[in-house]
DNA sequence: ACTATTTTTTTGAGGCTCGAAAAAAAGCCT
DNA sequence: AGGCTTTTTTTCGAGCCTCAAAAAAATAGT
């Protein structure tokens, strides 16, 4: 069961504590610190010496325009940007993309690919996804050797381990190991990540006052999916990325859900759901695909003219609350951030969420409950890989417990 | 944030661990704790060595039959039952019963009490409670200064922080800060646990082989209560106890919940609304107290003809079906234990709940789903109340943090 | 009685954090 | 300018803790 702490665990934890601290307040001095972890000073001194020694942390004396203050100037500390660098990669519908990032955050290349993702074989998905990675990795400007970690990031279902992607609607392909397949070719250690868990760790370094202990992401998209951090801890399934809140059931048998299955909440608010509601196409007619410049006429076809347009946001926004309602009635209500094309139509959408959470019991003071938008996901999910990414360095590499301290460079398998 | 490591923190952490290890052992030897905690002989001798000392654990030389085996034998190490005592008070509808628990588990006193908690005041409630614990407490066979904890189980809602009930079906009363309230009469520090909490805690002690990392209790009683264990720890909402399965909608708008609201799948599957169905009453009808008895001559007349009683059993096993496929789309499939009176009659209930769970993304491979029924949920809930007060003592009394050390006596607030 | 085997204790070394004191690096004041 | 105050950072010794290795203890087999 849990294990003891050793000795030597005190100063890795103590290390790793140092360094996250540093990447979350940008440019804390010793002293500060010290103060929000709770080391004495001694302790962080000798810390960041060897951080500073080993290049990892870096004194930078040109901090900002220092308030006039008595006494000896803190020296802020700031991550090296050197000290390594992650690669992230984002696999979405007919589209991929990969970017360099360096220790201290900064994109420092990226690449773009369009792809026919939901036609594409195994094999030569699996080999795009291989070759832009190798395209950026030979790119003479990067110190190959320096990159310490891939994210790969895509839309489905992934395994708890953050190793395979089981399931995505991208493509009919099913558990292909990512995780494996690039750490085997390229020898560096990958993890295979759910996007909506990406979007609620990207959410959380944007603007912690906000997202801090406890929120949810939303994907309103072609499906819908859901990100959760639960005190501080992205919440996920005991075996999968979890948090599959678009296939929670909001009317028994009911419409026909794109997973093949009856009365899921993305039934009546995916992108699918609302058109073929708007169109008064049947419930029971097969989910097609509908373009982003497709669903933003629909949304302002609905905002001109009361018909079956508004009709279907309406009945997305009943679909959506109740589900919320069902979801609060377990963790209690939380701050939504609502993403993704759909995010965009959320005016049309919020009455009837309101309505429809307001008589479920997990929506007790609903109207305390507040919704955020923001219509563009891709640049959160590549954040969020990032992030991912670089924590693991932080963690894993460079305040590394004793197993990966006397096996450096092998892959945990 | 997170908060560093201190050099004490160590020790205190260590030999918490050891005091686990042996309550969940049972008489482990010195050898077969540093097997499992990791950590080396000699520490684990020299903490063994202080917990004897202080009278925490005791060398049980009496040990089991022991297989003849060369070398010096094993010393077994027990928990001496005199080392502390707690104290579990269990109010649930009509009925209060207070337990002594001794330090190493055992049961050493107990006293039981109907009462009529729906019309009772306030004030003679919570007067009924400390009266019932103060008889115990002031037993002369009892050393009292030996108590130290209370925990305190209720049907309903409590906070998180497990200090006050909140709402409860047992009384129209709301808001009453037990932990607070015990704490101040007493002097000693006291929660307030939600019962079905407690039945998973208690599950976990009885059979750690099926109910380990992750797994479901679900009351099947007069409402529909959940206690959630995901991935070795006890899920509580944000705010409240949360898990309220019982209140995730099952068909928006439709019957009548106890809970004022409608559509619930307990509006489905509390033993008042198989009554309701059963009894051909209308879906809008007030809830109404049905005995234990009563549901047992229910469930026998479904057993034997196919007429409304079992299509009221039919459709309890829908609703809690469809919510359960819900509850797995966020959390993936986990064992469930089915407890409480209904639980008896779950072969009326289960064909339809698997029927239905199989519509669901989350129940797929809804066969490997297994379920185990337990009708008696006092005895449950007592247990896991005596669990959680005896790891407390185990963790906060006799392996103190550095707060705890140096204001021993004070109630945390 | 002696040996082999296994468990437990003892001992010394090394490492970590902490508090106190010292050193460093400014601004303030006369 | 020079001394003083204030604040940050570093240094140093003390006290713990864990670990590995060696020693001691306890028993079965021969």
């Amino acid at each position: 069961m849990s294990v003891g702490i050793r000795h030597d665990d005190l100063r890795r934890r103590n290390r790793a504590m140092v360094i996250s601290a540093v990447r979350r307040a940008g440019q804390p001095s010793r002293t500060e610190i010290a103060a929000t972890t709770g080391l004495s000073h001694s302790t962080i001194s000798a810390i960041s010496a060897d951080l500073i020694q080993e290049g990892i942390l870096t004194e930078s004396k040109a901090s900002e325009p220092t308030a006039l203050k008595r006494g000896r100037p803190q020296i802020g500390l700031a991550l090296n940007p050197e000290a390594a660098a992650v690669l992230t990669v984002v696999l979405s519908l007919n589209f991929l993309s990969v970017a360099v990032i360096d220790y201290a955050g900064q994109v420092i290349a990226e690449e773009q690919r369009r792809l026919d993702t939901l036609v594409m074989p195994r094999d030569e998905l699996i080999g795009e996804c291989l070759a832009i990675v190798r395209r950026r990795l030979q790119d003479p400007d990067l110190d190959v050797g320096s990159v310490a970690r891939i994210a790969m990031g895509i839309q489905g279902i992934t395994d708890s381990h953050a190793r395979a992607m089981l399931w995505s609607p991208i493509t009919p392909l099913t558990d292909i190991p990512f995780a494996d397949i690039l750490e085997r070719e390229f020898g560096i250690p990958a993890t295979m990540e759910n996007d909506c868990n990406m979007m609620a760790v990207a959410l959380r370094w944007r603007d912690p006052e906000r997202y801090r202990d406890n929120f949810i992401a939303i994907l309103l998209s072609h499906g819908i999916g859901m990100g959760l951090v639960l005190k501080g801890e992205l919440f996920t399934g005991t075996h999968s990325s979890g948090g599959e809140f678009g296939h929670m059931i909001h009317r028994p048998g009911g419409a026909l859900c794109r997973c093949g299955r009856r009365g899921c909440v993305e039934a009546y608010a995916g992108n699918y759901a609302i058109w073929r509601s708007a169109m008064e196409i049947s419930e029971d007619a097969a989910p097609t695909d509908v373009g982003d410049a497709d669903m933003r006429a629909l949304a302002a076809k609905a905002r001109q003219t009361d018909g079956p347009e508004r009709e279907a946001y309406r009945r997305a926004g009943e679909a959506l609350g109740f589900g919320l309602g069902s979801l609060f009635a377990l963790i209690d209500p939380a701050p939504v951030a609502m993403v993704g094309v759909s995010a965009a139509a959320f005016d049309l959408i919020e009455p009837a969420l309101r309505e429809a959470i307001a008589q479920t019991a997990g929506g007790q003071h609903s109207n305390s409950i507040s919704f955020d938008t923001e219509p563009n996901e891709l640049p959160l999910i590549r954040e969020g890989c990032a992030m991912r990414a670089l924590t693991f360095v932080d963690q894993e590499i460079f305040a590394p417990g004793v197993q990966a301290r006397s096996s450096a460079g092998k892959i945990v398998a």
